[in-house]
DNA sequence: GCTTGATCCTCACGCGACGTGAGGGAGCAC
DNA sequence: GTGCTCCCTCACGTCGCGTGAGGATCAAGC
């Protein structure tokens, strides 16, 4: 069998079977007194080999010494545990993107300075989450980050009705505040989903950075104080 | 600034610094007269951008692009997109992989052209999968695969008490094979977890492919008469 | 035996974002 | 002057090929 001949029987190309000879991992076992390269059967079957471990996207260099030595177990596993590193790399690649051109689409062309300080942070608050939960909590996080986002935009408003009830000094008993009372808890749960441990970790998360979650549109500390009291006065009626 | 104090300053190498500015993309504003680049603040405050833009993963002649043009919606859509695509492609290998690691461990030390059998079959399973499943219910086969092997592994038992059964003329309504038809449906709950379409989709890929699915250990036809007749019997009873 | 079209050969550059020297000036303290 | 640190400009290596460039070989028809 010719290059071309083997070339198209692989749906390879003639320049990638030169190449895997020059990186040694398919090497023709003859050649024409011309010098044309001559595969026998042992050749178009390791070829076949080499096409098949590639595509679980080994390098050339570890198929040929897989090919080599055979110990498929050790390598594939270490293979996986490096593509899993990859794909947890990406996933949280795309969660910053994600969340930065969810906030690109709000307000239209923003200047380059306020991107960048959106992207810093966007980080900021990737990383913070990340001191605090573990990388499965994260990415379950991000994979319902979608109705997250919709939850998420409830905040606000909320947050300015409770301000204002208390600014005119409504008791927390009022049903209109226990109302609201009730609508944060709501909320609350669409984030943690009832698990007491995500909801002990956010809560610890908001306590250590205080400030900047207030600064971030999120509740200060006479807000949760004043949610507190009502829930605390709903539940002593209940 | 000069180069080492700029590179200390903000984690980069220096010779990062020196490739940025051949690619253009930031451009130290002057140079003494010795040939040493000189950074001022804007220059700075350039580096920080292109430091965060390239946290979003793009290349450096995007950056410089759209640190020149502004359109950054546009741009990071795209790259989003772009981003999407590759997750989508590396949990797909990611998918292979692991299966074929999983059945390393079972037998050891397999011979290389095992291997590569293997790896083939794997794929033409994947490729099945595809054919019948939108990428989406793929992942989201791929997320639970834990869980879908501890199940799938029951099946070839349950398929050897089935086809005894048969064998010896049990009666569909005996005890025993109802027993049987009891667990084979809550094997199948645990793959379709109760969505029609799923359910559906499984039953056309088995109808179409079924001596792949009885050569790779699956259910024959004459066992999947024999639950249908159990299933009859017991849904007439009850 | 000659031409022709297909196939083959061997360099060798290009991609992306730098790492890693090699060889040699510049700046500053002693 | 001497030594130390920092700076400069090439320029090659990485990974898996794509894409020519320029030339030899093959099979077939005339």
């Amino acid at each position: 069998m010719k290059v071309g001949e083997l070339a198209r029987a692989t749906g390879l190309t003639v320049r990638t079977l030169h190449h895997w000879e020059e990186r040694g991992v398919v090497v023709p076992s003859a050649r024409t007194s011309s010098g044309h390269r001559v595969y026998d059967d042992g050749d178009v079957r390791r070829v076949y080999q080499v096409v098949a471990l590639r595509e679980l996207g080994l390098p050339l260099d570890a198929i040929g010494a897989l090919l080599a030595s055979g110990s498929f177990a050790t390598v594939l596993t270490a293979h996986l545990e490096q593509v899993d590193s990859r794909l947890a790399a990406l996933r949280s690649l795309r969660g910053t993107l994600a969340a930065v051109v969810d906030r690109l689409r709000d307000g239209p062309e923003p200047a380059p300075s306020d991107v960048l300080k959106m992207i810093d942070e966007v980080n900021r608050v990737n990383d913070t989450f990340a001191q605090y939960f573990t990388p499965e909590q994260v990415a379950a996080l991000q994979e319902r980050r979608a109705e997250g986002e919709a939850a998420a935009a409830e905040w606000p408003g909320l947050i300015a009705s409770l301000r204002a009830e208390m600014g005119a000094g409504t008791d927390p008993s009022d049903p209109r505040v226990q109302e609201l009372a009730h609508r944060w808890n709501a909320l609350l749960e669409s984030f943690h989903r009832g698990e007491p441990e995500l909801r002990e970790q956010l809560f610890r998360m908001r306590d250590e950075n205080a400030d900047e979650v207030a600064a971030a549109g999120g509740p200060d500390q006479a807000t949760i104080d004043y949610v507190a009291r009502a829930q605390q006065v709903g539940t002593d009626e209940g």
